[in-house]
Order: structure tokens, then C-alpha cells, then sequence
DNA sequence: TCGGCAATTGCCGA
DNA sequence: TCGGCAATTGCCGA
């Protein structure tokens, strides 16, 4: 029996269904797990699968200890995963100061390394010392001299193995000329990075994660080495324009070093994009569900980058850069309704490194979507970390598509809570550079920009708003950007400067949820003032809110949140989900309005215990009043207001309908109603209608959540909560919500 | 002659390789020829037996071709068979050359590189003909044979290993002194982090210095491989704790790497701290010129780290490590009046990282101020490196001790702004991971914390605060945190806990200067209050102040400048530099509170040139106001208090008293002020009785400084301008500071 | 954490 | 140069 259930998945004999599965890209066979060549030292004794991943496996990774190989020829040689790639790229490291440093030196004796880091045989060309010369050049034709690498020299690139026996992977050998090792450094260089990661913090702290160490770490690292090539060209390039002369290329010092990273970041493309119409879909769906929340983006300009990187991804080596990393073939265009101009020439106004960041960050939050409905055609995880390997070259200064981008991980965060989870520390850096930036200020006709680029600040500073109001509400803290300090409109609503422009369908989509978005906005607003004129605390300045008149105020507000939602509700037609949304922001607000604000005055609830641990947290004592506040309004004065979040909520899940746009928001919620619940439940009152066990178990789930939120990664918790009992029926996408 | 030299690397004879040693240590039996665990590439091809020798197979090195591995986890990627060895030596190789020939050269910074390229593992064991042998970790055993790590069968076996089934090559499981090439790779991937940096944007953008780019760059990297070492082995501690028994070390599998970091660390403090004697000089000027401003740190405490750093140096190597990395013999001490336990054990409460960092930086800005003073004993920049390269294993949380690093950070970038140059950020930051913190609300007597801690948490949010403030006014920015956002009391101006403690005079001069620091916050809170009353921008919320008052307003406040003033003054008898500072308080919050605050009423005045270039900004018209707000003034309201401004700042220039603590704010105000003479010069108007050109030669100098510092490299361009022309003789110090 | 077997690879021998 | 099988390794599943 076992045997035969061993037996099954390998329904073909080898030698066919490796056949098979060689020609198999576009037949979707339910896929066996491919083993990988070589399994880690602990995978290998824990005998469990090793994903092969470089620098370090699934299994390593996860457990946060080193991945180590165990090397070929001598089995007591443990070799770090990776080892040969950043080896690789510190050696390049190293030469390049002496090269620089000591021009005179000559380190190029018996060894053609540099030549080879960027060849498609990375690491081969490197002969140890006291050995002789060595093969290939950069891109491509290796010269087999005497001592030649490929047996076969031209022909087995071509042609498919024609060796006789077929080999399961032997198709393996072939020269393919991939991946430069840059970009593999790069990606194991970001990697390794968390390796070492060394936070030893007292006790009493709070994990940021383990994004934050090295956020600082680089904050600082670099300013030893100067910038970016490119920056270093630019530099170049305005002296020379400054005065005297210098032709017009790029420099040529480091025209050369530009171009390698440029061509890194196109390999890296080719290897990890989707399809163009895989892409699309991933797209429709960050569009669908995250952009009316957070219209950051400006579609149109969106889908211009976007075919812009595909063409980088179809351009041949030879093509000519651009300065800011584009290839010469890709016309200019604008991006945010903004035209930029270098030396004369209309230039495109985003790197090709931005660019590319911002659509991996969109391809992960649409996968991620994907999966939330059970469709499981890519993986975020591999847009996400191809974006975040890029990131070096992204936010080394501050424009609007850099805030776009750090609005990206934002938004990836709130979706992702694996992800980087740091969205307070992340929101405040949004908002000093949207400061920075100045798109707190009405530019409005000032005519230094164009209607759609002033368009797009008003919705780039509005999106950050609202993502400070709300996270402050959730976290219980302090408002970022005061209301008084800025003075930007309201987004208009308009897509583009030329009305006839043509724009495709899904362009023109861009805008048919601003309404939507604007009424977002407003809450923010809302919220703001809720927080302004309720949350205020007694300062020396006098200007503590007056308590006798809060019912009143309370009153006051809760009528212009009415009139919101009425206002509101229209532009959420023909969009059930948009609705749905809307009503828990409203519901969110009228929490935050009636909860009370003072601990003191708040009765004794007798609650189960993981209610009691709540989070240590700055403003922990709010956080509780929140919490607890709820309970009162259940309670007390808004049962119906409580009862309908609840079954939207409900509603939401089961109807999967939901793509989790506001998952803290929703979390928020659903926490605190189970809180109410299960202290009801306590209490012997039943309410809601709903079998208890349903809503402890809710209780667990979220509040386990909730809990590692605020520590370390999430998924694992989970996982664990999940297979530790209690919850066995219920699908995944629910927990993972 | 090719091919000889081919042959010629392999100096072992094959018998005496891998092969024998292997299997024969137990069984005496004539074994058949083992398998060798990989074969290269071109014997699978030809399905020959490959000896697995290294650096080449005895097929290929007969054949005289290169012996080609191929990678475990990318089949399409070829190795040299050997490279792990030889790019390890080549490193070595290079690093050496480095080391000798640009001794000055940190390539040893981020990292751990030296600790482990002579460690007892495997990497490094292959030593390349000529190369001189390495040796000897920092931890011990010297095992610098030549050529292999010695196989010892015997050791590894004995050490139990009971699982079942032995498979063949388990003994290599064997726990081995684990080590790895970590830190190798960490090394050289935070360099190559930097080899990579590349940022292009667009034209119009900040450049935030190459800081920020890696500030994402890592921020986000790391996210994968979860924590560093000591956040492991406290998760390990705490499940341990939390249930299932566990003994009460260190997790065992951690506790090296950690003991490596640690060492590595003890290492660099012994090359970079200075004498212990200078050591506390510089602090002396860190403690008499910034802390009076920015009195973020406790003395006591500070010193007590102090001391224990000193201690790590001059520890033995094989001593036994505490889990926040001191080493077992400093005594726990309380740190900022907090006091830790770990699983019973009184703990000291920051980790050596951070309080290394911390000593670091403080010493950097204590050799700047020597420096300003034209004592050159010591380059900060040593220290500031050095300091950074710690930053990963520093800000990977939030604590107290973390926030009170980013501080140094900050006022480190106010007094050498050549550091890392994003003030405006690193603000932000420290605002993020203050409320994090919780320290915008009062603790009092909540017991949570001892009398000293709380004060502590106010005088830090403080600074912070009156960071905020300053910065924000300067760059004519929102202010962060809201006055009405936090309920902290002003620091008390306590020392300590018990009035019976013991501490050194110098820890008591700690709070000798609380009184004007305390006079420092209030003026921040006054900065607050103007800014809140007259900047103001209309909001939809319809709060905008009301025009009509202004003038009483302004007269309001005046008055409580003046009182503030009055009241400050006392604060400084004794230290004239306190006094001027004050003085430059006080008439910067003149200038603030009278400024124009529209530009449409502003009247015309005719400038020379650079003073319409003003640098973009968020705000730039609020910027503009300032200005030119400021010549008006001059020109009607107050003239002698801007004289007055005028003649403290350059009384303090040529006094030289001055450590350049409110950098910015002088910067501003003198700044501003020469635009004025200048505007008035232009007009034909003396003033001050101080020749026309020395004013337009500061104008020069100061804009440009203030030009630069907004998008590139401070200094470089500093020196552009006083090599250029026109000022001649004034002292660089001036310039500089 | 392994027993156990399938997949993969080494390489004999014709 | 392979057919072919033994050795080795990956990793399922209990």
C-alpha cells in the first residue's frame, strides 16, 4: 500500500517522463517536486526537502541559521551557500580599489577574474594561482584555448544535448548563456545580508522586524563609498556642462559600470517577469482592489513603464543606455504628468530601476490577491524579493516615483504582514519625503507643473495621509502631519492634462474610482478630526478639548459621518466590495468616536485572558481603551452600529469577495468584535446570533496575529495557530486574512 | 607549454587526496574505489570514473583542460573545480596587498572578515603556494596546518552521534566548531552593497546622499532571513522559558556565530578606541559642548559603558560571553536608570553593539569639536566609520539605547554635516521609534519605571522634540509631533535615582547644565506655539488663525520670549558659550514670530543674484518668507535685536568659543542676516558699522553651504568655494563650521 | 526523527 | 561512447 502510493507520482517511466517534462513548459501536469542536486547539511540530516534556494534554503532560512554546503570532493569542507558568488563580488570589491587606488599595481596576473565576473561562465574563468590562462570572454563565445571548457565548443549551446542516453538532467550542461553573476551577487548579497544580523537589543524592546537593523546599517555603510555610477555620471555630466567642456557621452569611466548594472537589472527582469499577459492579470488586480484605496500610481504612466520594461527585457546586449538606465530604443515619455529634460533632450523621468521596482512591489500585491482567491499562479514571494534586491538603486534620493515606491511597500505591507513589517517607522518616512518633496503644498496653477502632475502630488500626499491616519488610529498613536500644516486640495479626479489623448480602458479605469478614493480621503479627514478634537491630551498649552461638551460633539460628528456615507455610497456602485469597505471605515470611525478616552472610566469587564495581554505598545494604555471602549459601545449605546460591522465583516470573508485591501483596518475590527463577543459570550449574554465557538476561535486566530504583528514574523505563528487546534475546518484564506 | 603549466598545480600526488584518507580509517579490507560524492563535468559526460582531486580531476588534468564542477543548485552554472579555495586566497591575497598598500583603507569596516578568513574552517584551509599560513581565530586554537583542515575521523565520531541509520557520510554532520564563511559573505556583501549603489532618478530630486539608497536597500533585504544571532538565541531562550525546559545556555548552535560577531567587535574597539586617557577628553567636549543642547544621554551611565567597553578590549579572548555580547567578567550595571533581567539573571541592559556605537560616535563629535578648536589629535572620521560599521547590529529594534543612537546620529550630521546628511530624516526616524517607545507619554509614578528611567524618557523625548523644532523651522517644514500628542512633563534635572550613589564628579556634571537645557525645551515649545499660532496654513477645517489678532499676537508672545529669556538667562553664569547660545535662541524665535507669513506681503526689494536662487524645497516660499521676511524686520520693526544677532554671531566666530552645537540655526541666522546687509549694502544703506564685503563674502560662503547641503556632498563643494576666491584668510575652522 | 524507497549519479565494462 | 547497474542521496511520510 505504501508502496504503491510511493510509486504513483511517477506514472511514467524516467526516461519518458523526463522527455516529457522537458518539452512540458506549456502542459500543466500537476508538477512532482523536482529534487534539487544537492541538499544542505541540514536538510540532508533532518532528511527533509531542501529547496536549493541560494545563499540559503526554505528550511535554513526559516529556522535563521546558516545554510551550509557540504563541498564536493572533500566531505569535511563546509561551505557557506553562496560562498562562490559574494566571494566573486568581493573579489571584484577588492580589485576595483586596487585598481582605482593603485592603478600601477598589477593584480591581474594569472587570473582573468574580472573579465569573467560578468561572462555567462561566471566563475570557471578563475584559475588559482601559479595555473594558467583561462577562457571566455563577456558575453557569450568562449574561446576554448588549450584549455578549453566546453568540450563541445559551439555546437552544444544550440542544439539540445544530442548525447546518446538521455539523461534526466543532463540537458543541464548545456553552456546557456544566463544570469550574470552580478545579479546573482546581488540577489545573494541581499540575502546574506540578513545572515548576520545582529540585534542585541535588552529585553524590553520592540523587534522591528528584521528590516530595521539593516536600514540603518546601509543608512550609513555607504557614504564611505560615494554614490551610485550613475550619480557619479551625473555629476560628471553637470561639471562638464558647468564649464569646460568634456564631450557629450556619458562618462566613459563609468559609462562601464553603469551598463553592467543596467544589464543586471534587465537579466534580472528576463528571469523574473511574467508573462506579458500574466502580468496584465497581476496588474488588473493590484489596480482592482488596491489602487481605490491607495490611487498612488497613475495607471496610465504605469502601463507606459511597463511596456517600457518589457522592451528592456526583449532589448538585445548591444543596445545603447540611456542615462538613467533606460535603452536607447525606449522612447521618452512622461511619468506622474511630469516631462523631465537632461541637456537639452527630453528625457524619461523614472530609472529603469524604479520602475522596475514599482512593478514587481504591483506584481507581488497582485499575486498576493491572487492567492487570497485561491488562484496560486505565481508567487509573490518572487516578485517581492526581485524587488527588493533593486532597492539599493531605488531610494538613494527622493522624487515622487521614489515616494510612489515606498508607498508600494506600504501598501505590500498591510497585505502582506510577512512582509517588511514595519509600516509605522515605514509611514513616517513616507510622509518626510512627501514633505521633502513639498506635496503637502497646493502647487495648483503655479505653473510649474502640469495639471496631471499636480493631480498626482494631490493624490501622492493624500494616500499618505490617509495611510498615517490610519495606522495612527490602529496603533493608538499620535497623528503624523498635522491638519493645519498642509494646505493641498482634494485630488480633482482627472487622469490627464490632454483629454484627448488616447488611453487604453484600463488607463481610463484609473480614474473611475477616484470617487471612491476622494470619500477615503475624506475620512481621513474625519478621523483626523475625531482624533484632533477627542483624542487630544491635556498639554501645557491649555488647549485640552473640553470635556463637558463631548456628547455633543460626539453627536455633531457622528452627523457629518452620516452625511458621509450617504455621500459616499454612491461612488461605490456596481463595486459590492468598494461598499463593503466603506462601510468599515464608517463603522471604524463611530469606534473611535464613542470609545472612551479615559481608562478610568472604564468598567470592569471580566475578560478572558489573552484579552488582558494586550501588546506592549507606546501608547498601550490607548490601544486598550480602544479595545475596550468597543465592548462599551456593544454594550451600551451602538449595538446596531456593532452588529453591522460584524456582519460585514462575516459577510466579507465568506464571501471571499474581499481582496484585504484594509487588513489592519479589518483586523482592527474583527478583533475588537471578538473581544466584545467572547466577553459577552462570558457574560452569558448571547448576541449576534452566532454560536460562540465560532467567535473564540476568531478570538485566536486574530489575536495570535495581532500579537506577532507586533514581534516577529507572522506566517509561522500562524501556521502554528492554525495546526495547533480548535480551527480545522476553516480555509486558509480566512487565517490568512 | 600550455599544457605543462596545466599540469603543474596539482602537488599532491592523487593517492594521498580525499580518497584514502576517507574510508579506510576503520575497516582494513581492501575497499573498493570509493565514488567520489561529485564528478566534474567532463567525466560524467564521458562516464568515466573522476577522481575528485582539486584543482582538477586526474582525466582533466591529463586531458589538459580546465576540471569544471557543476554548481548544486544551478545546473547551468559552472565552477572551476578549486574555486572556493583559490577565491579565498585571492581575497586573502588582495586583502593583504590592500592592508600594506593603503593601510589607511578600511576594508575591514561592516564586517568580520579578518576574524574569519582565519578561522578554523574549512574556507580557509586551502592556502595558496607561497601564501604565508594563516592562522588562529581570535577564539583560540591555532590550527594553521597547510593545506587541509586534518580530517581527525576519530573526534568528529566520538562525538555522539546516536541517530539510526548511518549513512555513509554522516560524520559530517558531526557538530563540527560550526563555522562557516557567514561572515565572509556578510563582509563582502555589505561591501558590494556599496560596489552597487545606484541610484538614478530624474533630474529634479534631493539627493539624500548615498546614505538613503542602502537605507531601503537593507531595510527590506534582510526581511527573509529573519534576525541576527542574539534575536535568535533570545527566541530560543524564551520559548525555552516559556515551556519545554531547555538548559540554560545559550542556544548551542548560535552561540558561536554570536561569540565571532562579539569577538569581531572587541576587535575593531581594539584598533580604533583610543588611549583611554584621550578617550575621555573627547568626551569631555562631547559633554561640555553638545550635551548641554541635546542632553540625551546619562552621564553616569554613559561612563559606566565606558568602562565596560574598555574592559571588552583588554579581555582575554577565551573569555565567556554574556548573551547581550559583554563579556562575562563586567559586572550588570543599569543603564539609563533601567535595570534587566534575563530568566532571573540581572542583565545589562544595552547590548555592547549599541554602547560601542554609542561611544563611537560620541568620540567622533568630540574630535570634530577638538578640531574646530585646532586640536587635531584625532580624526573623527575614524571613529564615525567605525561607528557605522557596527549600524547593523545596532538599529535592528527600537529601545531607548537605539533612539539614543539616532540622536547621535543626528547631532553628529548637525556638526559635520559632511557625515551622513539627512537630518530631516533621521528626525523623522527618531520621532517614529520615540512614540514607538512610548516616551511622549508621562510615566511618572506609573512603577514602571524608576524615577531616573522616567526622566530619562522625558529629557530624550525632548531632545527630540526640540530637534523637531529647530530642524523643521529651519527647513521652514510642518512640525512632526504634535504639542497636543503628548503629555510628558519636562525633565526634572535629576541625576539619579539615590542621592547616595556614588558617581564621579564628571557623571555629576551631567545635570549641572539641565537648567539651560530645561530653558531649551521650553523655547522649543515656544518655537511650537508660534508656529502653531502664525504658520498655520488655512485648513479645510477652517482653524486658521485669525489675521486680525496678529499684531497683539505677536506682542503676546514677545513678551513671553522676553520673560523665557530672562528666566534663561541664569541658567548659563559661568559658561559664556551657554549664553550665546541662548541669545541665538531667543533672537531666532524674534525673527520666526515676525517674519511675514505670506509673500504677497512682501514688498519688492531688489537682491543681488544668489538670493533669488532659493534652494527648492517643500516649502521653498516659506523659506523665501523667512528671508525675506528677515530683511524687513531689519528694516522697520527690530533692528536692534537683529543687530544683536549679528554681533553675537560673530563674537562668537572669532572668539572661537564656540563648538558649533546649533549649527543650523547659526548657519540660518547668519545666513539670513547677511542677505540683509546685503540687501541693504545694495541699497545704499550702512549698517552695523561693519564693512560692506565681509558681509557679501559670508553671504557666499553660507549660501553655498546651505545650497549644498541640500542635494550633494557638503565639504567638497566647501572647498570649491574657499579655494575659489575672496576669502582668502579666514580660517577654515569658520568655514567649516 | 528516521525507515525506507525513488531519483539521481558515478562509473564499470563492453 | 554508452548500456546498465550499484552507490549514493533526496526526501516522503509516519
Amino acid at each position: 500500500m505504501d508502496e504503491e502510493v510511493g510509486a504513483a507520482p511517477s506514472p511514467l517511466p524516467p526516461e519518458t517522463s523526463g522527455a516529457i517534462q522537458r518539452g512540458d513548459s506549456t502542459s500543466a501536469g500537476p508538477k512532482k517536486a523536482k529534487k534539487v542536486r544537492s541538499a544542505c547539511e541540514r536538510c540532508r540530516q533532518r532528511r527533509i526537502k531542501c529547496d536549493g534556494q541560494v545563499p540559503a534554503c526554505g528550511n535554513c532560512s526559516k529556522a535563521v541559521v546558516l545554510c551550509v554546503d557540504v563541498d564536493g570532493h572533500d566531505a569535511d569542507k563546509r561551505i557557506a551557500r553562496g560562498y562562490t558568488a559574494s566571494a566573486t563580488s568581493r573579489i571584484a570589491w577588492l580589485e576595483d580599489i586596487i585598481r582605482t587606488q593603485l592603478p600601477h599595481f598589477n593584480i591581474d596576473d594569472g587570473s582573468f577574474f574580472a573579465a569573467t565576473t560578468h561572462s555567462d561562465i561566471p566563475i570557471s574563468s578563475y584559475i588559482p594561482p601559479g595555473q594558467s590562462p583561462v577562457l571566455s570572454g563577456p558575453l557569450g563565445e568562449n574561446q576554448g584555448e588549450s584549455v578549453s571548457v566546453s568540450t563541445e565548443p559551439t555546437q552544444s549551446s544550440s542544439i539540445s544535448d544530442p548525447r546518446g542516453r538521455k539523461r534526466p538532467l543532463s540537458n543541464l550542461y548545456a553552456p546557456a548563456n544566463r544570469e550574470t553573476s552580478v545579479e546573482q551577487d546581488t540577489r545573494s548579497v541581499a540575502l546574506d545580508l540578513g545572515l548576520l544580523s545582529l540585534n542585541a537589543e535588552s529585553r524590553q524592546v520592540h523587534y522591528l522586524g528584521s528590516s530595521s537593523g539593516s536600514l540603518f546599517a546601509s543608512l550609513l555603510q555607504t557614504r564611505t563609498r560615494g554614490g551610485s555610477p550613475f550619480e557619479e555620471v551625473m555629476r560628471d555630466a553637470s561639471e562638464a556642462h558647468d564649464g569646460q567642456g568634456g564631450d557629450n557621452q556619458i562618462g566613459s569611466s563609468h559609462a562601464e559600470e553603469v551598463r553592467k548594472v543596467v544589464q543586471s537589472l534587465y537579466e534580472q527582469l528576463r528571469k523574473d517577469l511574467p508573462s506579458r499577459s500574466d502580468c496584465n492579470n497581476l496588474l488588473r488586480q493590484f489596480f482592482q482592489y488596491t489602487h481605490p484605496n491607495h490611487p498612488f500610481l497613475h495607471r496610465p504612466s504605469f502601463e507606459t513603464i511597463v511596456d517600457a520594461l518589457y522592451q528592456c527585457v526583449s532589448c538585445p546586449v548591444e543596445t545603447p543606455i540611456q542615462y538613467n538606465g533606460w535603452p536607447s530604443t525606449v522612447q521618452p515619455f512622461a511619468y506622474n504628468g511630469e516631462e523631465h529634460t537632461y541637456r537639452g533632450n527630453r528625457v524619461i523621468p523614472i530609472s529603469a530601476h524604479v520602475a522596475a521596482f514599482q512593478l514587481l512591489v504591483a506584481l507581488s500585491i497582485g499575486a498576493t490577491l491572487q492567492i487570497r482567491k485561491k488562484k496560486y499562479s505565481h508567487s509573490p514571494g518572487t516578485f517581492f524579493n526581485s524587488a527588493i534586491s533593486l532597492s539599493k538603486n531605488v531610494f538613494g534620493s527622493i522624487s515622487i516615483p521614489v515616494l510612489q515606491s515606498v508607498l508600494l511597500l506600504i501598501v505590500h505591507s498591510l497585505i502582506d504582514p510577512d512582509g517588511c513589517n514595519n509600516v509605522w517607522t515605514l509611514t513616517h518616512i513616507a510622509m518626510a519625503h512627501g514633505i521633502d518633496l513639498g506635496i503637502h503644498r497646493e502647487v495648483g496653477n503655479s505653473g510649474k507643473f502640469s495639471i496631471l502632475a499636480a493631480e498626482m502630488r494631490r493624490r501622492i500626499f493624500f494616500c499618505v495621509y490617509s495611510l498615517d491616519r490610519s495606522i495612527s488610529t490602529i496603533q493608538g498613536r499620535p497623528l503624523g502631519i498635522g491638519d493645519d500644516t498642509f494646505d493641498v486640495d482634494l485630488p480633482l479626479g482627472i487622469l490627464t492634462d490632454d483629454p484627448n489623448s488616447t488611453i487604453s480602458s484600463a488607463g481610463r479605469a484609473d480614474t473611475a474610482s477616484m470617487p471612491f478614493s476622494i470619500q477615503i480621503f475624506k475620512m481621513a479627514q474625519h478621523i483626523s478630526r475625531i482624533k484632533f478634537e477627542l483624542y487630544r491630551l491635556p498639554s501645557r498649552a491649555g488647549r485640552a478639548p473640553t470635556l463637558s461638551s463631548l456628547p455633543e460633539k460626539q453627536l455633531q460628528i457622528r452627523q457629518e459621518l452620516d452625511k458621509w456615507l450617504a455621500e459616499a455610497f454612491p461612488t461605490t456602485v456596481g463595486d459590492q466590495s468598494l461598499s463593503v469597505k466603506l462601510k468599515i471605515h464608517y463603522h471604524g470611525a463611530i469606534c473611535l468616536l464613542y470609545q472612551p478616552r479615559k481608562p478610568s472610566s472604564i468598567p470592569t469587564i471580566k475578560l478572558s485572558r489573552p484579552v488582558l495581554k494586550v501588546p506592549y505598545s507606546g501608547c498601550g494604555y490607548m490601544r486598550l481603551c480602544m479595545i475596550l471602549g468597543t465592548c462599551i459601545i456593544v454594550g451600551g449605546r451602538c449595538k446596531t452600529c456593532s452588529s453591522q460591522v460584524l456582519q460585514s465583516c462575516t459577510a466579507y470573508q465568506f464571501r471571499r469577495q474581499y481582496a484585504g485591501q484594509c487588513l489592519y483596518l479589518l483586523w482592527h475590527g474583527i478583533f475588537v468584535l471578538a473581544l466584545i463577543c467572547s466577553a459577552q459570550v462570558a457574560n452569558g449574554g448571547p448576541e449576534f446570533g452566532m454560536p460562540g465557538p465560532v467567535w473564540s476561535d476568531w478570538l485566536v486566530i486574530h489575536w495570535s496575529c495581532l500579537r506577532r504583528k507586533r514581534d516577529l514574523g507572522l506566517t509561522a505563528s500562524l501556521k502554528r495557530a492554525s495546526q495547533a487546534k480548535s480551527i480545522p475546518s476553516r480555509p486558509t484564506t480566512l487565517i490568512r486574512l
